[in-house]
RNA sequence: GGCCCGUUGGUCAAGUGGUUAAGACAUCGCCCUUUCAAGGCGGAGGCACGAGUUCAAUUCUCGUACGGGUCACCA
């Protein structure tokens, strides 16, 4: 076996991809980069009916949008080709028949009809399967062969003793090997299942950490017989907790968006849902501090920190998280995301985008939150006089419009709209006045937004709606509260 | 149901045979304040239960309960 760690990303191409299947491919990815080892890509498109059209691609999109660069895969090649199953099918079959000779697996000739009524009434024998062919004359089996009649290749159990193998995350685990079914190793169709496919490619791939969902925990110690039938040495083992939902169900569509597009599409930020799932099911010792980069996680992973229960996927820390990362954001990124979702929304209205983004910056939880907040800039909303109330600030609409009043000249008479100067001017207005900042403040900011909450204040609102626009404003309000 | 696995506040979690049992999210309050946020400070809230081992168990063992996974010609 290789002494590189050798760690493999081995998605089915059946959809988009699931949250799941993110975490697991994060961990293969942290566990191959802390070792200073290999990370592959491997498709496993053995089931022909679940194929999706665009899946394959949707994988790269995702690997590559959250870094995870492979070092092997169909689209780079490697020394372990082909990397896709549907092109290693004579593989396969050669390994089969190396086990059907050698006694650890036999053809199985029984219809699906059959193992219907084998399913029905429970009363037979073994797990499962009723291992009926396993003990067919090998003169019948080849004629039956010969003859074209359809057949599957299935895995002879031991019939007695016991199975141990030993993962790093659950620790050493024991089975009967009579609670191990006969599985079907190759199908009727020639493709391998699953849970021969991965045994051969994981050992043909020198995987030295098999990675997975704890739900292959149940189904490995087959695969260890597997592994010894050929005299291969058994890989390391490390299954991964399962993300459910708030329910404590599996993570599933009426949890919200679970795929990682879906997700990108709802506004949140790769970066923040890499943080987000790495640290679900797994957490650092040394450290409290949670947000860390995928560079960060190369450096201090470790297995040795994966829980074994399963964790709930929660939607507010994902929030959290994503507000972590939008305030981290170089400002000219942010500048540019904040523009590209608002350029369309103002059309052809001029507007400070440079404004808009920083007072975004500290208010926005996801991306897809931002036309609704800034639609009231982008449209005028009609006025109402409860709108100009304000408690604390001693404000109703009469206050207002007095002040509104007063301020339009001045404001008027600004020639150079900056932050500076209506600042400046604002505030030698509260002097002059004697008035509460509040006051005035909250006046001229509802005058100009025509709502109650807002993100930014007076002068930004006015900064990011530019002279003219806020002018003409101020003077529908004035009407508005005059008339 | 059989087999396998799990159980530290609502959630993610650190941790130990003797600790005031970290931290984060959410929640509540206060401060700040140009609305709302952000930020700062503080509060409430936990070792599933029962035995056993031990001078001492959240920590070790066994049961119970609860939860999850798996029992396909799917992965």
């Amino acid at each position: 076996m290789s002494t590189v760690t050798k760690t493999r990303f081995a998605p089915s191409p059946t959809g988009f991809m699931h949250i799941g299947n993110l975490r697991s491919a994060l961990y293969e990815y942290l566990i191959a980069r802390s070792e200073g080892g290999k990370f592959l890509l491997r498709i496993e498109d053995t089931d022909r009916e679940r194929y999706v059209e665009g899946a394959v691609e949707a994988i790269y999109r995702t690997l590559d949008m959250c870094g995870l660069r492979h070092d092997e895969g169909p689209d780079i090649g490697g020394p372990n080709g082909p990397y896709v199953q549907s092109e290693r099918l004579h593989l396969y079959t050669e390994y089969a028949d190396k086990l059907v000779a050698s006694g650890h697996a036999y053809p199985c000739f029984c219809s699906e009809e059959r193992l219907a009524v084998i399913r029905e009434n429970e009363e037979t024998e073994y797990i499962g399967y009723d291992r009926h062919c396993r003990d067919l004359d090998p003169a019948f089996v080849a004629q039956r062969i010969a003859s074209g009649e359809p057949y599957v290749v299935r895995q002879k159990m031991p019939l007695e003793g016991e199975t141990t193998f030993t993962d790093v995350v659950y620790g050493t685990i024991t089975v009967m090997n009579q609670e191990l079914e006969d599985q079907i190793l190759i199908k009727s169709d020639g493709y391998p299942t699953y849970n021969f496919a991965n045994v051969v490619d994981d050992h043909l791939m020198e995987i030295t950490h098999v990675v997975r969902g704890s739900e292959y925990l149940s189904s490995t110690p087959k695969y260890c017989i597997l592994y010894d039938a050929f005299g291969w040495d058994i890989p390391k083992f490390v299954h991964l907790p399962l993300i459910i939902g708030e329910d404590g169900k599996k993570l599933s569509k009426r949890h919200g968006s679970t795929g990682f597009e879906e997700l990108v599409a709802d506004g949140y930020l790769p970066e923040a849902i890499i943080n987000m799932i790495a640290f679900l099911g797994w957490a650092p010792s040394e450290e409290t501090r949670e947000i860390f980069s995928l560079a960060e996680l190369e450096t201090i992973f470790s297995a040795k920190g994966i829980n074994k229960a399963p964790a709930v996927f929660a939607y507010d820390k994902l929030n959290w998280m994503n507000e972590q990362y939008i305030r981290r954001l170089p400002s000219d990124r942010w500048r540019t995301m904040v523009k590209d979702i608002a350029d369309p929304l103002f059309n052809e209205q001029p507007y400070s985008v440079d404004m808009l983004a920083r007072v975004l910056r500290e208010r926005v939880t996801k991306l897809s939150d931002i036309p609704e907040m800034i639609h009231f800039l982008t449209e005028r909303l009609p006025y109402t006089r409860e709108l100009f109330y304000n408690k604390r600030a001693k404000l109703d609409a009469d206050v207002a419009s007095n002040i509104l009043n007063e301020l339009y000249p001045k404001l008027e008479a600004v020639t150079v709209w900056d932050e500076a100067s209506l600042s400046a001017l604002l505030g030698q207005v509260c002097e002059e006045t004697g008035r509460k900042k509040g006051q005035v403040m909250g006046a001229l900011r509802v005058a100009l937004a025509a709502q109650r909450v807002t993100p930014g204040g007076a002068t930004e609102t006015a900064m990011i709606l530019g002279r003219e626009e806020a002018l003409e404003r101020l003077s529908a309000a004035i009407k508005f509260l005059d008339g």
